[in-house]
DNA sequence: CCTGGGCTCCATCAATGGGTGGAGATGGGC
DNA sequence: GCCCATCTCCACCCATTGATGGAGCCCAGG
Protein backbone atom coordinates (compact mmCIF):
# COMPACT_ATOMS: atom_id res chain seq x y z
CA UNK A 1 0.00 0.00 0.00
CA UNK A 2 1.80 3.19 -1.11
CA UNK A 3 -0.26 5.69 0.12
CA UNK A 4 0.50 9.22 -0.41
CA UNK A 5 3.20 11.07 1.94
CA UNK A 6 1.82 14.42 3.75
CA UNK A 7 4.18 16.77 1.94
CA UNK A 8 5.65 19.64 4.77
CA UNK A 9 7.01 23.40 4.70
CA UNK A 10 9.02 24.00 7.44
CA UNK A 11 9.50 28.18 8.34
CA UNK A 12 11.93 28.56 10.82
CA UNK A 13 14.61 30.78 10.51
CA UNK A 14 16.69 29.03 13.64
CA UNK A 15 19.46 26.38 12.14
CA UNK A 16 19.39 24.14 14.56
CA UNK A 17 15.87 23.80 15.25
CA UNK A 18 15.03 23.48 11.49
CA UNK A 19 17.28 20.79 11.01
CA UNK A 20 15.88 19.34 14.31
CA UNK A 21 12.49 19.15 12.51
CA UNK A 22 13.47 17.40 8.99
CA UNK A 23 15.50 14.99 11.48
CA UNK A 24 12.45 14.11 12.98
CA UNK A 25 9.88 14.54 10.65
CA UNK A 26 12.09 12.84 7.44
CA UNK A 27 12.06 9.62 9.69
CA UNK A 28 8.79 9.50 9.81
CA UNK A 29 7.01 7.13 7.32
CA UNK A 30 4.56 8.96 5.12
CA UNK A 31 5.87 12.50 5.88
CA UNK A 32 8.27 13.98 3.54
CA UNK A 33 9.85 17.64 4.16
CA UNK A 34 9.36 19.39 0.50
CA UNK A 35 10.97 22.61 1.36
CA UNK A 36 12.79 25.06 4.22
CA UNK A 37 12.28 28.79 4.56
CA UNK A 38 14.26 30.60 6.93
CA UNK A 39 12.36 33.89 6.38
CA UNK A 40 9.19 35.20 5.60
CA UNK A 41 10.05 36.06 1.94
CA UNK A 42 11.06 32.49 1.37
CA UNK A 43 8.33 30.85 3.18
CA UNK A 44 6.08 32.82 0.82
CA UNK A 45 8.18 32.05 -2.11
CA UNK A 46 8.67 28.40 -1.15
CA UNK A 47 5.09 27.91 -0.76
CA UNK A 48 4.08 29.06 -4.40
CA UNK A 49 6.57 26.39 -5.56
CA UNK A 50 5.54 23.24 -3.47
CA UNK A 51 1.88 23.73 -2.06
CA UNK A 52 2.70 21.79 0.63
CA UNK A 53 0.22 20.01 2.84
CA UNK A 54 1.33 21.36 5.52
CA UNK A 55 3.32 24.15 6.81
CA UNK A 56 5.55 24.15 10.00
CA UNK A 57 5.60 28.17 11.15
CA UNK A 58 7.77 29.93 13.12
CA UNK A 59 6.11 33.00 14.64
CA UNK A 60 9.82 35.01 15.11
CA UNK A 61 11.50 35.57 12.23
CA UNK A 62 13.28 38.12 11.04
CA UNK A 63 12.09 41.21 8.86
CA UNK A 64 8.27 39.48 8.53
CA UNK A 65 6.25 38.43 11.67
CA UNK A 66 5.08 35.50 11.64
CA UNK A 67 1.48 36.16 11.63
CA UNK A 68 2.11 38.47 8.54
CA UNK A 69 3.56 34.77 6.92
CA UNK A 70 0.37 33.00 7.62
CA UNK A 71 -1.82 36.27 6.42
CA UNK A 72 -0.58 36.49 3.02
CA UNK A 73 -0.71 32.55 2.70
CA UNK A 74 -4.21 32.56 3.56
CA UNK A 75 -4.85 35.25 1.09
CA UNK A 76 -3.96 33.46 -1.78
CA UNK A 77 -4.21 29.81 -0.30
CA UNK A 78 -7.55 30.02 1.56
CA UNK A 79 -7.42 26.06 2.77
CA UNK A 80 -3.60 26.00 3.60
CA UNK A 81 -2.87 24.17 6.49
CA UNK A 82 -0.90 25.86 8.80
CA UNK A 83 0.60 24.65 12.10
CA UNK A 84 2.54 27.27 14.33
CA UNK A 85 5.58 26.86 16.56
CA UNK A 86 7.08 29.04 18.99
CA UNK A 87 9.02 28.53 22.25
CA UNK A 88 7.15 30.66 24.43
CA UNK A 89 3.16 30.43 25.06
CA UNK A 90 2.91 33.96 24.66
CA UNK A 91 -0.55 34.44 25.28
CA UNK A 92 -1.14 37.54 22.39
CA UNK A 93 0.83 35.48 19.43
CA UNK A 94 -1.24 32.44 19.95
CA UNK A 95 -4.38 34.72 19.63
CA UNK A 96 -3.14 36.61 16.14
CA UNK A 97 -1.87 33.15 14.34
CA UNK A 98 -4.77 31.56 15.24
CA UNK A 99 -7.06 34.35 14.03
CA UNK A 100 -4.80 34.52 11.01
CA UNK A 101 -5.46 31.32 10.36
CA UNK A 102 -3.54 29.07 11.78
CA UNK A 103 -5.32 25.50 12.62
CA UNK A 104 -2.72 24.11 15.23
CA UNK A 105 -0.50 25.55 17.75
CA UNK A 106 2.88 23.89 19.05
CA UNK A 107 5.46 24.74 21.48
CA UNK A 108 9.13 23.71 20.45
CA UNK A 109 9.51 22.10 23.92
CA UNK A 110 6.98 19.37 22.49
CA UNK A 111 8.03 15.51 22.02
CA UNK A 112 8.04 14.68 18.53
CA UNK A 113 5.05 11.95 19.12
CA UNK A 114 3.57 15.56 19.49
CA UNK A 115 4.53 17.62 16.26
CA UNK A 116 3.89 14.20 14.51
CA UNK A 117 0.38 13.65 15.88
CA UNK A 118 -0.79 17.31 15.18
CA UNK A 119 0.48 16.98 11.66
CA UNK A 120 -1.32 14.26 10.98
CA UNK A 121 -4.45 15.56 12.58
CA UNK A 122 -4.38 19.04 11.21
CA UNK A 123 -4.05 17.32 7.60
CA UNK A 124 -7.08 15.28 8.21
CA UNK A 125 -8.96 18.14 8.59
CA UNK A 126 -9.07 18.90 12.26
CA UNK A 127 -7.81 21.78 14.18
CA UNK A 128 -5.16 20.82 17.20
CA UNK A 129 -4.88 22.74 19.89
CA UNK A 130 -3.81 22.00 23.30
CA UNK A 131 -5.95 21.83 26.32
CA UNK A 132 -3.99 24.20 27.75
CA UNK A 133 -3.46 26.43 25.28
CA UNK A 134 -7.22 26.48 24.56
CA UNK A 135 -7.65 27.87 28.03
CA UNK A 136 -5.41 30.56 27.76
CA UNK A 137 -7.40 31.32 24.35
CA UNK A 138 -10.90 31.23 25.90
CA UNK A 139 -9.42 33.89 28.65
CA UNK A 140 -8.07 36.14 25.99
CA UNK A 141 -10.77 35.88 24.19
CA UNK A 142 -12.90 37.31 26.97
CA UNK A 143 -10.29 40.09 27.15
CA UNK A 144 -11.31 43.37 25.37
CA UNK A 145 -8.33 44.52 22.96
CA UNK A 146 -6.37 47.90 22.63
CA UNK A 147 -7.15 50.26 20.14
CA UNK A 148 -4.37 50.99 17.64
CA UNK A 149 -3.55 53.79 19.80
CA UNK A 150 -3.61 52.78 23.02
CA UNK A 151 -1.18 49.86 21.73
CA UNK A 152 1.17 53.48 20.19
CA UNK A 153 1.14 54.62 24.00
CA UNK A 154 1.80 50.88 25.59
CA UNK A 155 4.41 50.71 23.24
CA UNK A 156 6.34 54.04 24.87
CA UNK A 157 5.64 53.06 28.54
CA UNK A 158 7.33 49.88 27.75
CA UNK A 159 10.25 52.10 26.50
CA UNK A 160 10.15 53.99 29.42
CA UNK A 161 8.95 56.93 28.37
CA UNK A 162 6.85 59.23 30.91
CA UNK A 163 3.71 60.56 29.85
CA UNK A 164 5.17 63.68 28.60
CA UNK A 165 7.91 62.39 25.96
CA UNK A 166 5.02 60.09 25.49
CA UNK A 167 2.68 63.04 23.98
CA UNK A 168 5.60 64.31 22.21
CA UNK A 169 6.69 61.45 20.59
CA UNK A 170 3.11 60.85 19.42
CA UNK A 171 2.11 64.56 18.74
CA UNK A 172 -1.05 64.63 21.39
CA UNK A 173 -1.60 66.14 25.04
CA UNK A 174 -0.56 65.00 27.98
CA UNK A 175 -3.76 65.04 28.97
CA UNK A 176 -4.63 62.56 26.28
CA UNK A 177 -2.04 60.56 27.29
CA UNK A 178 -3.38 60.14 30.30
CA UNK A 179 -6.73 59.04 28.81
CA UNK A 180 -5.57 56.18 26.79
CA UNK A 181 -3.35 55.07 29.55
CA UNK A 182 -6.26 54.56 32.09
CA UNK A 183 -8.12 52.79 29.51
CA UNK A 184 -5.49 50.74 28.87
CA UNK A 185 -4.89 49.77 32.74
CA UNK A 186 -8.45 48.82 32.50
CA UNK A 187 -8.17 46.49 29.80
CA UNK A 188 -4.83 44.83 30.67
CA UNK A 189 -6.58 44.56 34.24
CA UNK A 190 -3.78 46.06 35.90
CA UNK A 191 -2.89 48.78 37.83
CA UNK A 192 -0.06 50.85 37.15
CA UNK A 193 2.42 51.52 34.06
CA UNK A 194 4.63 49.34 35.43
CA UNK A 195 2.63 46.59 35.72
CA UNK A 196 1.52 47.27 32.09
CA UNK A 197 4.76 47.44 31.01
CA UNK A 198 5.27 43.84 32.50
CA UNK A 199 1.94 42.37 31.38
CA UNK A 200 2.86 43.73 27.52
CA UNK A 201 6.06 41.66 27.51
CA UNK A 202 4.91 38.81 29.10
CA UNK A 203 1.81 38.33 27.04
CA UNK A 204 3.44 39.48 23.91
CA UNK A 205 1.49 42.18 22.97
CA UNK A 206 4.98 44.24 22.36
CA UNK A 207 7.62 41.96 21.46
CA UNK A 208 10.68 42.07 23.25
CA UNK A 209 12.55 42.83 20.36
CA UNK A 210 11.48 45.52 19.64
CA UNK A 211 12.83 47.53 23.00
CA UNK A 212 16.33 48.01 21.40
CA UNK A 213 15.29 48.96 18.05
CA UNK A 214 13.35 51.92 19.31
CA UNK A 215 15.72 52.93 22.30
CA UNK A 216 18.48 55.17 19.75
CA UNK B 1 44.15 8.65 9.63
CA UNK B 2 42.03 7.75 12.44
CA UNK B 3 42.43 10.27 15.13
CA UNK B 4 40.34 10.25 18.39
CA UNK B 5 36.78 12.19 17.73
CA UNK B 6 35.74 14.99 20.07
CA UNK B 7 33.13 13.32 22.18
CA UNK B 8 30.10 15.44 22.88
CA UNK B 9 27.69 16.15 25.49
CA UNK B 10 24.06 17.73 24.28
CA UNK B 11 22.09 19.74 27.06
CA UNK B 12 18.98 20.67 26.13
CA UNK B 13 15.55 20.67 26.79
CA UNK B 14 13.63 21.40 24.13
CA UNK B 15 13.35 17.57 22.14
CA UNK B 16 13.68 19.30 18.35
CA UNK B 17 16.40 21.68 19.09
CA UNK B 18 18.48 18.55 20.76
CA UNK B 19 17.77 16.44 17.73
CA UNK B 20 18.58 19.57 15.67
CA UNK B 21 22.19 19.38 17.14
CA UNK B 22 22.62 15.72 17.70
CA UNK B 23 21.66 15.40 13.46
CA UNK B 24 24.19 18.64 12.61
CA UNK B 25 27.13 16.82 15.05
CA UNK B 26 26.94 13.64 13.83
CA UNK B 27 27.54 13.75 10.34
CA UNK B 28 30.85 15.66 10.81
CA UNK B 29 33.80 13.89 11.12
CA UNK B 30 35.51 13.94 14.30
CA UNK B 31 32.52 14.77 16.40
CA UNK B 32 30.84 12.11 18.42
CA UNK B 33 27.55 12.76 20.30
CA UNK B 34 28.01 10.23 23.24
CA UNK B 35 25.29 11.79 25.42
CA UNK B 36 21.75 14.06 25.86
CA UNK B 37 20.17 15.92 28.53
CA UNK B 38 17.19 17.16 29.13
CA UNK B 39 17.25 18.92 32.38
CA UNK B 40 20.44 20.00 34.46
CA UNK B 41 19.96 16.59 36.85
CA UNK B 42 20.69 14.45 33.87
CA UNK B 43 23.19 16.38 32.70
CA UNK B 44 25.30 16.25 35.90
CA UNK B 45 24.63 12.29 35.71
CA UNK B 46 25.74 12.34 31.97
CA UNK B 47 29.16 14.22 32.37
CA UNK B 48 29.92 11.81 35.24
CA UNK B 49 29.08 8.81 32.88
CA UNK B 50 30.88 9.79 30.16
CA UNK B 51 33.20 12.81 30.81
CA UNK B 52 33.00 14.23 27.49
CA UNK B 53 35.62 16.64 25.56
CA UNK B 54 32.68 19.47 25.52
CA UNK B 55 29.87 20.00 27.21
CA UNK B 56 26.85 21.87 24.96
CA UNK B 57 24.51 23.50 27.58
CA UNK B 58 21.25 25.20 27.05
CA UNK B 59 21.11 28.22 30.11
CA UNK B 60 17.35 27.86 30.37
CA UNK B 61 16.66 24.37 31.91
CA UNK B 62 13.83 23.09 33.88
CA UNK B 63 14.19 23.13 37.45
CA UNK B 64 17.93 23.86 37.21
CA UNK B 65 19.27 26.71 35.48
CA UNK B 66 22.34 25.91 33.27
CA UNK B 67 24.34 28.22 35.28
CA UNK B 68 23.93 26.04 38.00
CA UNK B 69 24.80 23.41 36.05
CA UNK B 70 28.38 24.80 35.08
CA UNK B 71 29.18 25.74 38.43
CA UNK B 72 28.43 22.02 39.98
CA UNK B 73 29.86 20.47 36.94
CA UNK B 74 33.13 23.09 37.57
CA UNK B 75 33.35 21.98 40.71
CA UNK B 76 34.16 18.60 40.61
CA UNK B 77 36.06 18.58 36.93
CA UNK B 78 37.24 22.24 37.26
CA UNK B 79 38.97 21.76 32.92
CA UNK B 80 35.58 20.45 31.82
CA UNK B 81 34.82 22.38 28.41
CA UNK B 82 31.68 24.03 28.20
CA UNK B 83 30.00 25.82 25.47
CA UNK B 84 26.79 27.80 26.34
CA UNK B 85 23.91 27.71 24.12
CA UNK B 86 20.76 29.88 23.73
CA UNK B 87 18.26 31.65 21.88
CA UNK B 88 18.62 35.33 23.10
CA UNK B 89 21.63 37.23 23.85
CA UNK B 90 20.52 38.42 27.07
CA UNK B 91 23.39 40.26 28.86
CA UNK B 92 23.37 39.02 32.08
CA UNK B 93 22.89 35.45 31.01
CA UNK B 94 26.13 35.53 29.36
CA UNK B 95 28.02 37.30 32.15
CA UNK B 96 26.95 34.48 34.30
CA UNK B 97 27.51 31.93 32.33
CA UNK B 98 31.18 33.00 31.46
CA UNK B 99 31.70 33.79 35.08
CA UNK B 100 30.79 30.52 35.91
CA UNK B 101 33.36 28.92 33.63
CA UNK B 102 32.00 28.65 30.15
CA UNK B 103 34.35 28.75 27.60
CA UNK B 104 32.44 29.88 24.98
CA UNK B 105 29.11 31.29 23.96
CA UNK B 106 26.58 30.33 21.16
CA UNK B 107 23.05 31.75 20.18
CA UNK B 108 20.90 29.21 18.55
CA UNK B 109 20.48 31.18 15.56
CA UNK B 110 23.97 30.56 14.56
CA UNK B 111 24.79 28.77 11.27
CA UNK B 112 25.92 25.12 11.79
CA UNK B 113 29.79 26.24 10.92
CA UNK B 114 29.72 28.32 13.76
CA UNK B 115 28.54 25.70 16.36
CA UNK B 116 31.43 22.75 14.32
CA UNK B 117 34.29 25.52 14.45
CA UNK B 118 33.47 26.66 17.95
CA UNK B 119 33.35 23.04 19.19
CA UNK B 120 36.83 22.43 17.31
CA UNK B 121 38.04 25.65 18.82
CA UNK B 122 37.30 25.20 22.25
CA UNK B 123 38.63 21.51 22.36
CA UNK B 124 41.88 23.08 21.24
CA UNK B 125 42.05 25.27 24.53
CA UNK B 126 41.11 28.07 23.38
CA UNK B 127 37.49 30.76 24.34
CA UNK B 128 35.76 31.33 21.84
CA UNK B 129 33.52 34.56 22.07
CA UNK B 130 31.77 36.26 19.49
CA UNK B 131 33.33 39.86 18.81
CA UNK B 132 29.30 41.03 19.39
CA UNK B 133 29.33 39.21 22.22
CA UNK B 134 32.58 40.41 23.91
CA UNK B 135 31.55 43.82 22.98
CA UNK B 136 28.67 43.81 25.23
CA UNK B 137 30.28 41.65 27.91
CA UNK B 138 32.84 44.74 28.08
CA UNK B 139 30.09 47.06 28.34
CA UNK B 140 28.24 44.71 30.93
CA UNK B 141 31.99 44.68 33.22
CA UNK B 142 31.91 48.03 33.90
CA UNK B 143 28.63 48.19 35.20
CA UNK B 144 28.16 47.65 38.99
CA UNK B 145 26.24 44.67 40.66
CA UNK B 146 23.26 44.73 42.54
CA UNK B 147 23.15 44.07 45.82
CA UNK B 148 20.96 41.21 46.94
CA UNK B 149 18.80 43.64 48.51
CA UNK B 150 18.62 45.74 45.48
CA UNK B 151 17.40 42.35 43.64
CA UNK B 152 14.90 41.67 45.82
CA UNK B 153 13.24 45.01 45.27
CA UNK B 154 13.89 44.95 41.36
CA UNK B 155 12.29 41.28 41.70
CA UNK B 156 8.96 43.04 43.33
CA UNK B 157 9.14 46.00 40.79
CA UNK B 158 9.01 43.55 38.20
CA UNK B 159 6.20 42.25 39.51
CA UNK B 160 4.38 45.32 39.64
CA UNK B 161 4.21 45.86 43.14
CA UNK B 162 4.14 49.14 44.91
CA UNK B 163 6.64 50.82 47.41
CA UNK B 164 4.17 50.56 50.66
CA UNK B 165 3.61 46.46 49.02
CA UNK B 166 7.08 45.75 48.68
CA UNK B 167 8.01 47.45 52.11
CA UNK B 168 5.30 44.91 53.41
CA UNK B 169 6.61 42.29 51.32
CA UNK B 170 10.70 42.09 52.13
CA UNK B 171 9.60 43.66 55.92
CA UNK B 172 11.34 46.66 55.71
CA UNK B 173 10.23 50.46 55.98
CA UNK B 174 9.11 52.32 52.76
CA UNK B 175 11.78 54.60 53.16
CA UNK B 176 13.98 51.34 52.94
CA UNK B 177 12.60 50.39 49.49
CA UNK B 178 13.04 54.09 47.76
CA UNK B 179 16.67 53.85 49.24
CA UNK B 180 17.15 50.91 47.52
CA UNK B 181 15.27 51.54 44.38
CA UNK B 182 17.38 55.18 44.39
CA UNK B 183 20.38 53.22 44.09
CA UNK B 184 19.37 50.13 41.72
CA UNK B 185 18.00 52.75 39.75
CA UNK B 186 21.59 54.46 39.31
CA UNK B 187 23.29 51.17 38.47
CA UNK B 188 21.01 49.49 36.30
CA UNK B 189 21.28 53.46 34.64
CA UNK B 190 17.69 53.83 34.64
CA UNK B 191 15.18 56.69 35.58
CA UNK B 192 11.98 55.36 36.82
CA UNK B 193 10.56 51.94 37.83
CA UNK B 194 8.78 50.84 34.53
CA UNK B 195 12.49 51.39 32.92
CA UNK B 196 14.02 49.16 35.47
CA UNK B 197 11.68 46.71 35.13
CA UNK B 198 11.86 46.09 31.07
CA UNK B 199 15.53 46.60 31.76
CA UNK B 200 15.54 43.71 34.14
CA UNK B 201 13.38 41.79 31.95
CA UNK B 202 15.50 42.95 28.67
CA UNK B 203 19.02 42.37 30.94
CA UNK B 204 17.69 38.95 31.99
CA UNK B 205 18.10 40.29 35.49
CA UNK B 206 15.01 39.01 36.09
CA UNK B 207 13.76 36.09 33.64
CA UNK B 208 10.41 36.31 32.65
CA UNK B 209 9.06 33.04 33.19
CA UNK B 210 9.30 34.04 37.56
CA UNK B 211 6.62 36.83 36.60
CA UNK B 212 3.87 33.73 36.60
CA UNK B 213 4.85 31.68 39.45
CA UNK B 214 4.70 35.10 41.89
CA UNK B 215 1.46 36.64 41.04
CA UNK B 216 -0.87 33.74 42.67
C1' DC C 1 -29.29 60.27 9.81
C1' DC C 2 -27.76 59.24 14.02
C1' DT C 3 -25.37 56.27 17.08
C1' DG C 4 -21.20 54.56 18.94
C1' DG C 5 -16.36 54.01 19.15
C1' DG C 6 -12.20 56.05 19.01
C1' DC C 7 -9.34 60.17 19.52
C1' DT C 8 -8.57 64.40 21.29
C1' DC C 9 -8.52 67.76 25.04
C1' DC C 10 -9.61 70.00 29.77
C1' DA C 11 -9.42 70.68 35.10
C1' DT C 12 -8.79 68.93 39.50
C1' DC C 13 -7.21 65.99 43.20
C1' DA C 14 -5.07 62.47 45.94
C1' DA C 15 -1.62 59.05 45.91
C1' DT C 16 2.59 57.49 44.51
C1' DG C 17 7.19 57.96 43.20
C1' DG C 18 11.85 59.76 43.12
C1' DG C 19 15.70 63.15 44.71
C1' DT C 20 18.51 64.70 48.56
C1' DG C 21 21.04 64.45 52.48
C1' DG C 22 21.57 62.52 56.15
C1' DA C 23 22.52 58.56 60.12
C1' DG C 24 23.03 54.25 62.95
C1' DA C 25 23.90 49.06 62.82
C1' DT C 26 26.24 45.13 61.14
C1' DG C 27 29.84 42.28 59.45
C1' DG C 28 33.63 40.85 56.55
C1' DG C 29 38.36 42.01 54.97
C1' DC C 30 42.76 44.38 55.46
C1' DG D 1 41.01 47.82 65.25
C1' DC D 2 39.40 50.20 61.39
C1' DC D 3 37.24 50.70 57.00
C1' DC D 4 33.93 49.86 53.69
C1' DA D 5 29.88 48.05 51.79
C1' DT D 6 25.37 46.97 52.82
C1' DC D 7 21.10 47.40 55.03
C1' DT D 8 18.21 49.87 57.57
C1' DC D 9 15.60 54.11 58.69
C1' DC D 10 14.18 59.25 58.71
C1' DA D 11 12.38 63.90 56.93
C1' DC D 12 11.31 67.00 53.39
C1' DC D 13 9.99 68.26 48.81
C1' DC D 14 8.44 68.40 44.24
C1' DA D 15 7.27 65.78 40.05
C1' DT D 16 4.71 62.28 38.15
C1' DT D 17 1.02 59.42 37.96
C1' DG D 18 -3.70 57.76 37.99
C1' DA D 19 -8.67 58.60 38.93
C1' DT D 20 -12.78 61.19 37.85
C1' DG D 21 -16.02 63.44 35.06
C1' DG D 22 -16.67 66.01 31.42
C1' DA D 23 -16.63 67.64 26.35
C1' DG D 24 -16.18 68.13 21.22
C1' DC D 25 -14.75 65.94 16.69
C1' DC D 26 -14.73 62.52 13.16
C1' DC D 27 -16.10 58.63 10.73
C1' DA D 28 -17.91 54.06 9.64
C1' DG D 29 -22.01 51.05 9.95
C1' DG D 30 -26.68 50.25 10.88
Amino acid sequence: MTKESIRVLIVEDHHVVRQGLVALLNVVDGLEVVGEAADGAEAITQFRKHLPDITLIDLRLPRMSGVEVIQRIRMETPNARLIVLTTYDGDEDIYRALQAGARAYLLKGMTSDELISTIRAVHAGKSHIPPAIAEKLAERMGTESLTPREFDVLEQIVNGKSNKEIGTELEISEATVKTHINSLLGKLGVTDRTQAATAAIQRGIVPLESLRKTKP
